[in-house]
DNA sequence: CAGTATCCTGCAGGATACTG
DNA sequence: CAGTATCCTGCAGGATACTG
């Protein structure tokens, strides 16, 4: 039941997969972290994602709003200001993310541990 | 501090940025995910894992393995076997990453009604 | 300020052929 | 069977200039 839910998830058919990737993906991910700790306007943002374009920040915003996750105000002034925030289900999926991305933060010790075994084994090949 | 450490995962300098990459990759979390059922031979993995290429399969599942995720065990036997499995590492991490992935799946009738809300306003820009 | 438009490049990743 | 090696292409995404 639960694993047929699950397994469909892993057919490139399922429409699931294009959020999923706008939301683990390298500008997403980053996006939804911070806005986790608020509302910002679009150049506030800018300086806490870090390393973003303007390009690719506007293209990432705009997808996540598409898709529901981000809510977007515009104050019709000028100069214009825009805020950024997080809607409910951006805030629910945002945290399972933040979940996923600790334990990984979490287990990096382990992962480091095995990369050097993993490093040493090729380093040396004739070490049986 | 939970804070603390989450929000480090947000610069780009952070260690575990790869590793998750790894996870939430295109191949990468549909490897894990078809691992997650069983002990598979590279073949049997090919055409678990719809799509993939052998080039990016074989990829995959090296990275996978120097980051502990999976276990690489090859039976020195003519024609050769290899047999990939999840280790307790990958199968946490898995874990978590088919309940963000399960949770995205369920929140999909959302995510679609908040399209086409989208795209509809953007049709019809004159309806203000 | 809050973006869009254009140009350009590196590299993810596919196709194909080959190997122990 | 379980891969590796090589060649090639599309496109993610950066840099830069421009706009309401």
């Amino acid at each position: 039941m639960t694993d047929d839910l699950a397994y469909d998830v892993f057919t490139r058919t399922c429409p699931s997969r294009g959020t999923l990737e706008h939301v683990t993906g390298r500008w997403g991910c980053l996006t939804l972290g911070a806005l986790r700790e608020g509302t910002f306007r679009f150049n506030e943002l800018r300086r806490r994602v870090d390393g973003v374009s303007e390009k690719m920040l506007s293209q990432t915003l705009h997808v996540l709003e598409r898709d529901g996750l981000v809510y977007r105000e515009a104050q019709p002034m000028n100069p214009p200001r825009v805020d950024y925030r997080l809607t409910q289900l951006g805030r629910e999926i945002a945290e399972w993310l933040i979940g996923l991305i600790s334990l990984v933060e979490d287990r990096m010790p382990q992962v480091e541990a095995a990369r050097e075994s993993y490093d040493a084994e090729r380093a040396a090949p004739d070490a049986t």
